[in-house]
DNA sequence: CGGCATCCCTCGTGATACTG
DNA sequence: CAGTATCACGAGGGATGCCG
């Protein structure tokens, strides 16, 4: 994850939020909490090990919850924290805007 | 610039506008039209090289104007399109989410 | 099942020098 | 002033294999 560069504040969102799959995955978790193995089936392309590193990464900002359960085989669930669904809204917004872009340009061709 | 990796149009939007210098970019032309010098006085540590590069990539996506003088010395101005004022309401949340994360941040010490 | 360890490679960024 | 041209580097991400 980037560092914080430069005081504009707008940079530590983007910051936090940046990482190839990290809006696919709150957005996921915000449709529900969601097990480590749906995620891989959910999002084609995704790898563990990158998968791991975005959650542990969402986690540490105190995004989302990771709940484990001590149990055979191992069940680990993902949530949205109430502090990651103050991020909705941005979500939102930032899908709206990407929706519109891509119809401005389909329709310049 | 990160080429739109799954479906997901927030996705589309984060293509856009990542980069380590573009919100702080978009934010300067914001208030006001910009010569391409007052950049990297306005920006320590952004280096000729990356402004052009990322200049380029904004008006690639018809974010930024680039206006021309054919004067000498030269003169290039730069200025949001009323496209790029689109992502105002984008900016501004981003800003007001990263002020309340930095405070929060902060409240934990 | 839900990871971690390792290797590798691409891409964004940075440093520096040069040009019309 | 407003770039372009090279070289270089580090981090993010991908592939694969192993573990409790």
């Amino acid at each position: 994850m980037r560092p914080a560069e430069s005081d504009y504040a707008a940079n530590v969102t983007l910051g936090i939020i940046e990482g190839k799959w990290k809006l696919l995955l709150l957005c996921h978790m915000h449709n529900g909490t969601k097990r480590f193995c749906e995620f891989t089936s959910l999002i084609p392309g995704l790898t563990q090990k990158v998968l791991t590193y975005q959650l542990r990464e969402l986690e540490a900002n105190g995004l989302v919850e990771r709940k484990i359960y001590p149990e055979i085989p191992p069940r680990v669930e993902y949530s949205l924290t109430a502090y990651g669904e103050s991020l909705v809204p941005l979500l939102d917004l930032m899908n709206q805007w990407g929706q519109d872009h891509q119809k401005l340009k389909a329709a310049l061709e």
